[in-house]
DNA sequence: ACCTGAACACCGTTCAAGT
DNA sequence: ACCTGAACACCGTTCAAGT
């Protein structure tokens, strides 16, 4: 019997990224936590990129969001922390889901939970361009407060801040 | 004499994501467009990620921007089209930007330059903010404009669009 | 001061061959 | 159908040694 699929390997992806970090998933990696050859994962999975974008599909799929209460400022900010909150629940989170949402392969979840409650386009991609830019200027804050470090970050506000100035 | 230098490091750096993307910008190819041994490199160049830093430092130094004019709405506009059109000349430009900004290791002029007409830090983030986020949301068709293909973006929105709504 | 050569410890991807 | 083994073509970084 084969534990092997394209479902368990993105459960590892993550699992190491939560552990080591983005630089730390690599092919041969995850083929070693299934103590499995590089070369049989390109059975399961087309390239590295389809699975990191099917670890940002895993990653925001277990999230349920509130129903529209028919604010739609409200309902906005409230999904956009969500999303925020979850880049920033895993270690390098931010970065995978930026990377695979620039290449689209995959987290297409991620726009239609805003898309659901935004009111046009336009405010749609403004609140992905907020939530993606932000977390990743804020990269080196995000993990010098995972590990308990103090470092000078490229930004300076919140999240909440700079989004209370769009919605 | 040596014509091998920081600066001249940093100007090859460009021309070579200009010419093949930043996936080809490595230290081995940068080297041998110095007819030099990689190691060499490192005499003049602390890593790879100071080199990009540099590399980011040199895209922005060129960039004049006007003097204020009072109104800070269309001062800040005004200064961030620039700098997305900055990000957009090049190949792979606005990639490279957003991860030296992400690691700290340049590019702190790009800030200052929003920061100069800015009212406040918060302001100054929301469009740092919007600026890297748009770029990386539009990578894909960015680079398929480069070429001249169709690609199916994940943002549909321009930067002057979800600008307007922020400021 | 500046550069070479060689090594170390990795990468992603392909592909014939096995079961 | 699923996996191995080996190879290909790369990486960034270090360091003794040369000039």
């Amino acid at each position: 019997m084969s534990t092997i699929s394209r479902d368990e390997l993105s459960r590892i992806g993550l699992q190491l990224l939560a552990a080591h970090g983005l630089a730390d998933v690599s092919m041969r990696r995850v083929a070693n936590e299934f103590q499995v050859t590089v070369s049989a994962l390109y059975w399961h999975v087309k390239d590295k990129q389809s699975l990191l974008g099917a670890m940002v599909d895993r990653l925001f799929a277990d999230l349920d969001v509130d129903a529209p209460t028919g604010n739609w400022r409200a309902d906005i900010a409230a999904r956009a922390k969500q999303l925020y909150a979850t880049m920033l629940s895993t270690r390098d989170a931010a970065e995978l889901t930026a990377s695979v949402l620039a290449l689209g392969t995959g987290g297409q979840r991620v726009r239609e939970i805003i898309a659901e409650v935004s009111p046009n386009d336009v405010t749609t991609d403004a609140i992905m361009a907020l939530l993606i830019g932000h977390a990743t200027l804020n990269q080196q804050r995000m993990q010098a407060e995972a590990i308990g470090v103090e470092v000078s970050p490229a930004t300076t506000s919140t999240f909440r801040q700079v989004l209370d100035l769009l919605v």
